[in-house]
DNA sequence: ACGTGCCCATAGAAAACCTCTATAGCTAGG
DNA sequence: CCTAGCTATAGAGGTTTTCTATGGGCACGT
C-alpha cells in the first residue's frame, strides 16, 4: 500500500470525483485511477461506487475512511513534530543531573530554558554522577550534567568548575580572620554530606592528603541540611560554591579563605552519548543555553522554584 | 513518502540493525538502506546514527517514532476493519424502519441479527416511510424497511405483506361471531392510528371505495393506545397484523373477518441505494438473515425489548 | 599486529512501476 | 440524437526501485 494510494482516496471520497480530485493532487485522472484501482485491489474490495456523477464511498470504503484519516494524519503530524524538533519550537528534553546540580544550578538554567522554548517539555532525573551515567548509557536520559566522568561511550562539554568553599556562620571566630590555615579547619568541629556522594570522597582525601584528620566530624545526607547545621553554629563545612551562593549573599553564612591548602574543585560537565550522532533540536538548543550561560554565575541569582 | 519507508524506519528502529532488519521484511539489506536514506532525506534529517553496532535512534529519529508507528497501526487496522466487515464479523449497521416495523418486526430480527453477529454495532432510527426515504438519499441510513415506494436511485427487496385485520375486544357481539360485513364494521365506532401514517389514508380510501362510510371515529397518534381502545372496549380498529399478533396469541385481543371486503394489505419492503454497488458486509449480512427469515412470522414470538 | 567478521554504503544493471497523453465507453440531459 | 461529463483503458516513456556485487570501517580474537 502505498501513501500517494491512501491520500487519493481520501481526495476522491472527499471530492466525490475524480478528475476533480486528481486536479486538486496535480496529477492526471488516470494516474488517480489507478491509484484507486490499486489500492482496491489491495485491499480485495472495492472502495467506490462508480457512478454517472462520480464516485461514491461504498460501505467498504466508509469503513476504511477514518483509518486512512488517521493514517495521513499521522504522517502530517510526524514532519510537523519533526519540523518543530528542528526549531527546538517544541519537543521533550530529558536531562540528567547530581544533585548539586539539580538543586543549585539547573532551576535557573531551566527557567531561562523555558522562557526561550516554551512549548519544550523538560524532565530531569537527579541522582549521584555515577547513576546519571548509567541512565544516559540506558538513554532514560538524553544529555546529563555531572562531575567529570570517563566512559568510552560518552563526550563531555565541559560547563564550569564547581569550588569547595569553607563556610562559617557569621558569629563564627573564623568569619573575623581574613583567612584561617588547614590546621585550624581540622580542629573545629566539620559537617560533611552525603557519605555516597563524591563530595565526600573529595574532601576526606584532601585532609588525607595533608595529613590531617579532622577533630570532629558530623554527616548529613544532603548539603541543604548541612548548610542549616553550619548555621546554627554546629560546625563548619565545605561546601559546593554553586550550593552556598545564596546565603553567602544573603549573609546567613560566611566564607572563608583557606591559606595553606590547595583550591578545591570538580569539573562539572554536560556528557552524551556519543553515538548519537549530531545533537539535534531540544538538546542542542539546551547545549547552546549552557554554552552561552555561565552557569555556575547563574545559580548566584535568586533561586526561583522550578522543577521538569 | 512511502509506506514502505516508514515500515522500514520501524523495523531498523526496533531492531538497530538493517541488515537483520532487512531480512525480517523479505527485502536485501540495500534496498532497507536506500528506504532509510530516502525517508531522512525527505524529512530532512537523519532519523538514525550510524554505528559500528548498528543503527540507534537519533533525537529526531526517537520524535518521528510514535508518528511512525501511528501511521503503521492506522493502515493495519483498517485493513482489519475490512476484513471484519467483509466477515460482518463486526462493524455498524444504521437500518431505518417505519413505525410499524420499527415496533413490531425489528425487535425480533435484530435479536437474531445481534446474536448471530455479537460484534456488528446496530443503529436504528424510525419515521414514517416518507421521511426514511429521505434519509436513506441523505446515506442517513444503509438501509430501510419501509411499506413498497417508488424512487429512481433505491432498489427494493420484497419482505413481506402486512395486513391490515379487524380486530376487536374479547367481548365484544363480533368476537362470538365468524364473520361480520363490511355494513356492520362502518356501523360500529371507528379507531385509526395516525393521521399522518399511510395506514391511515389506507384504510380510508378502503372505506370510500366501498362506498361506507364509518359512523363514528376515533383517532390516536400511536397503535399501541389504539390497542389498548379497542380492549378497552371504545371501539374497533384496523390493525397491521404483526402490530397485534401478540394480543391475539394472548387473547386480549380477537381478529374478525370481514366476508364482503377486499384484504387489505401493504407490502413491507427492504430499500437500499442503487448507486452503492453490491450490499457489503454488514448490510448484506443483515439482507441475508431477512432473506432466510419470515419477518411477519418473527413478530409472533413474544417481543423482547431491544433498540439500537 | 594482523586477520576475520560484522556492519552499513555505494555502484551499476535490470526490472518494475508509475505517470502521462490519447482515447474509449457509458449515461444523463438538452 | 448529440453533447457534456464522468471513469476506464491502452501504450509509451521515464523515473524509481530493487537486485547482486563490492567497498570500507571498525571491533574483536588470535
Amino acid at each position: 500500500m502505498l501513501l500517494a494510494q491512501v491520500e487519493g482516496f481520501l481526495e476522491v471520497a472527499r471530492r466525490g470525483n475524480v478528475s476533480r480530485a486528481a486536479e486538486a493532487m496535480f496529477v492526471t485522472q488516470p494516474t488517480l485511477t489507478a491509484r484507486l484501482h490499486a489500492l482496491e485491489r489491495e485491499l480485495g474490495e472495492p472502495l467506490f461506487a462508480r457512478t454517472r456523477r462520480g464516485m461514491r464511498l461504498t460501505d467498504a470504503g466508509r469503513a476504511f475512511l477514518p483509518y486512512a484519516e488517521r493514517a495521513m494524519r499521522a504522517v502530517r503530524d510526524g514532519r510537523q513534530a519533526l519540523t518543530d524538533a528542528r526549531s527546538a519550537s517544541a519537543g521533550r528534553l530529558v536531562l540528567g543531573a547530581a544533585p548539586a546540580v539539580s538543586t543549585y544550578v539547573l532551576p535557573a538554567l531551566l527557567q531561562r530554558f523555558a522562557a526561550a522554548y516554551p512549548r519544550i517539555e523538560v524532565a530531569v532525573r537527579t541522582g549521584h554522577s555515577e547513576d546519571v551515567l548509567q541512565m544516559l548509557l540506558r538513554e532514560e536520559v538524553q544529555l546529563a550534567m555531572v562531575r567529570t566522568m570517563r566512559h568510552p561511550d560518552i563526550e563531555s562539554i565541559p560547563l564550569y568548575e564547581e569550588a569547595l568553599v569553607l563556610v562559617v556562620a557569621p558569629g563564627h571566630p573564623f568569619a573575623k580572620r581574613s583567612k584561617v590555615g588547614i590546621a585550624d579547619v581540622a580542629s573545629e568541629r566539620l559537617i560533611f554530606f552525603d557519605r555516597t556522594s563524591s563530595y565526600y570522597e573529595l574532601t576526606q582525601s584532601f585532609f588525607l592528603s595533608l595529613g590531617v584528620t579532622p577533630r570532629e566530624v558530623m554527616e548529613l545526607d544532603n548539603i541543604e541540611s548541612a548548610k542549616k547545621m553550619v548555621e546554627r553554629r554546629l560546625g563548619i563545612a565545605l561546601l559546593p560554591r554553586t550550593a552556598v551562593a545564596g546565603e553567602l549573599a544573603a549573609k546567613t553564612l560566611t566564607q572563608v579563605a583557606v591559606t595553606d591548602a590547595p583550591a578545591m574543585s570538580q569539573k562539572i560537565v554536560a556528557i552524551r552519548r556519543r553515538d548519537q550522532g549530531q545533537p539535534s533540536g531540544t538538546v542542542a538548543a539546551f547545549v547552546n543555553l549552557l554554552r552561552e550561560s555561565d552557569p555556575a554565575a547563574i545559580a548566584h541569582l535568586p533561586s526561583p522554584i522550578a522543577k521538569g
